[in-house]
RNA sequence: GGGGCUAUGUGCUAACCUGGUAUGCUACCGCGUUCGGGACGCGGUGGUCUGGGUUCAAAUCCCGGUAGCCCCA
């Protein structure tokens, strides 16, 4: 494709989504997109990576139905107002119109918590880790964009509840060692988790934190995020348990919500090259495609014989693997699959069926940096280089991260800042509506930058400093980036 | 939320201004030759987003709808 992805990203994007197969945005219906296969290959194995994740610590998976009656919708005050707006409603069934609409989920907490209720009454039910793996809608006024904001998107959402505040606290702490052993560690995307400004958060919260990772314009996508609701649900749902005293007490719940498709897309964003998709070996639909040279000079039944029983013996192992043996020239074969991201190529001639070889070219590799082992040894080698791409991808991924953070104490060291499509940490008056608001709404009209929160475990500024707008006493660092 | 641009076969595109048989590449199908970095020859299938209007005649001009892209807030 060999379009530039930091200097002209829309282009390389949409590219990019139609000629690695990611997605067909030709599905007449706007913000709605068909995900395809090369996709969703990437994305279930995400899934299933996450949901591994989440179980390991204690989550439990759960099906809620997709239709909300408007009643309960509208139980949660907040939630309701901020919600709303994005609804999609069902109206009618049949020929009949409906006595009472139904909202298509844009998220599950009206849904779930009223079987909450019926399901908690004592110490001894708690506590309700539950997630569920699910697609759920929301009607974007904002310009909607493949994967980064559509109006169906795909996700998992996970809801907690506990009996102490301490513990709802703890989950949150839980909810970011997820986000960082899943998001960073195994699809190699780095981020900041931020506790959003009062005015930013999830409707219905006490407090929003989020991850925020960085595209390759220099904006920022949010990638999961978790809420402490408090006891607000608990009191508008009726969820409330028994306690050690024999009195009713709400339960403390937090909320989880890591969007697959959104951070597949950010995957393939922060990792894709000039000539296409890069994926990490363990998130990769085919890790090894072998490529048979035939034709002349080629003993091309040998060939194919001996591809097939590398490709016998990767499988084996649980290798994800192909053979290639379409009519196309070994060149459209390599650009083909370098394109789809694949991570090992194997190229498989005359010589290497003689010898009982394989040459091996790494997808990150600089050009003709290829390897020639022995079938004996090709698992080990496999795996090895496979995870060390891995490494690589997140290794430069982190080094492009952090070359993308600045200072600034002023709003012109703020803008210059923004402009070179960095996040840029500045003292900052406040993070309550009343006091701080106003400043970000100025950052926003000047610069166009939002400001998106403060660090989670950060030290407050030195006596002394002051807001990068208003220029009182700084109480945070806040951090400012443009944002999708 | 505001503004701009666009829609022709799978994709890209010519014809649009100045109304009159829709061009080329790609993809796809068939046959043959090819194959260690995007092969080639010959033959073939397939198209003007949608609804209305103007006109003898609409891809082309006008109005609405739908969808996409870009810019600004």
């Amino acid at each position: 494709m060999d379009i530039d992805k930091n200097k002209n990203f829309s282009e390389w994007f949409n590219t990019i989504i139609s000629d690695a197969g990611l997605a067909d945005l030709r599905y007449n219906v706007k913000g709605f997109v068909v995900f395809r296969p090369w996709s969703v290959k990437s994305m279930k194995l995400m899934y299933a990576a996450y949901e591994a994740e989440l179980e390991a610590r204690g989550h439990s998976p759960a099906l809620f139905p997709a239709l909300i009656p408007e009643q309960n919708f509208k139980i949660e005050g907040e939630h309701v107002e901020g919600f709303t707006p994005q609804v999609f409603w069902v109206e009618q069934a049949g020929g009949n119109k409906l006595e009472e609409r139904l909202a298509m989920r844009p998220t599950s907490e009206t849904a779930m918590y009223q079987m909450y209720a019926l399901w908690i009454q004592g110490l001894a039910d708690l506590p309700l880790k539950i997630y569920q793996s699910c697609q759920v809608w929301r009607y974007e006024t904002k310009a909607t964009k493949p994967f980064f904001r559509s109006r169906e998107f795909h996700w998992i959402e996970a809801h907690d509840c506990f009996a102490t505040e301490k513990e709802a606290r703890g989950q949150v702490r839980e909810d970011m060692e997820m986000t960082e052993a899943v998001v960073h560690q195994q699809f190699g995307i780095p981020f900041l988790f931020f506790q959003r400004p009062e005015w930013d958060k999830f409707p219905g919260a006490v407090h929003t934190y989020a991850a925020d990772t960085l595209m390759p314009d220099g904006r920022v996508l949010q990638l999961p995020s978790t809420h402490l609701l408090g006891t607000n649900f608990a009191k508008a749902f009726n969820v409330y348990y028994q306690d050690e005293k024999g009195e009713k007490s709400p339960v403390w719940q937090t909320c989880y919500g890591p969007a697959i498709s959104r951070i597949y897309g950010a995957l393939f964003s922060v990792h894709g090259d000039n000539k296409g998709l890069v994926l990490p070996f363990d998130f990769a639909p085919v890790q090894v495609v072998i490529v048979p040279i035939l034709g002349k000079g080629q003993d091309g039944e040998a060939v194919l014989k001996y591809a097939n029983e590398v490709l016998a013996h990767l499988l084996h192992d649980g290798i994800r693997a192909k053979v290639d043996s379409t009519p196309s020239t070994p060149g459209f074969k390599y650009n083909h699959w370098e394109m789809h991201g694949v991570p090992v190529r194997i190229e498989i001639g005359g010589r290497e069926a003689e010898a009982k070889q394989i040459t091996l070219v790494m997808r990150d590799a600089p050009p003709k940096t290829k390897k020639t082992i022995s079938l004996t040894e090709s698992i080990m080698v496999i795996r090895s280089e496979g995870a060390a791409l891995s490494s690589r991808l997140l290794a430069k991924a982190d080094a492009y991260f952090g070359s993308h953070l600045a200072q600034a104490k002023t709003m012109d060291e703020l803008k210059a800042g923004l402009e070179k499509g960095c996040i840029v940490r500045v003292p900052y008056c406040s993070m309550e509506k009343t006091e701080g608001k106003g400043c970000a709404d100025e950052i926003k009209a000047q610069l166009v930058g939002d400001v998106r929160g403060i660090k989670y475990d950060e030290k407050a500024p030195a006596h002394g400093e002051t807001c990068v707008y208003c220029q009182k006493p700084a109480q945070h660092f806040a951090y400012v980036a443009r944002q999708y």
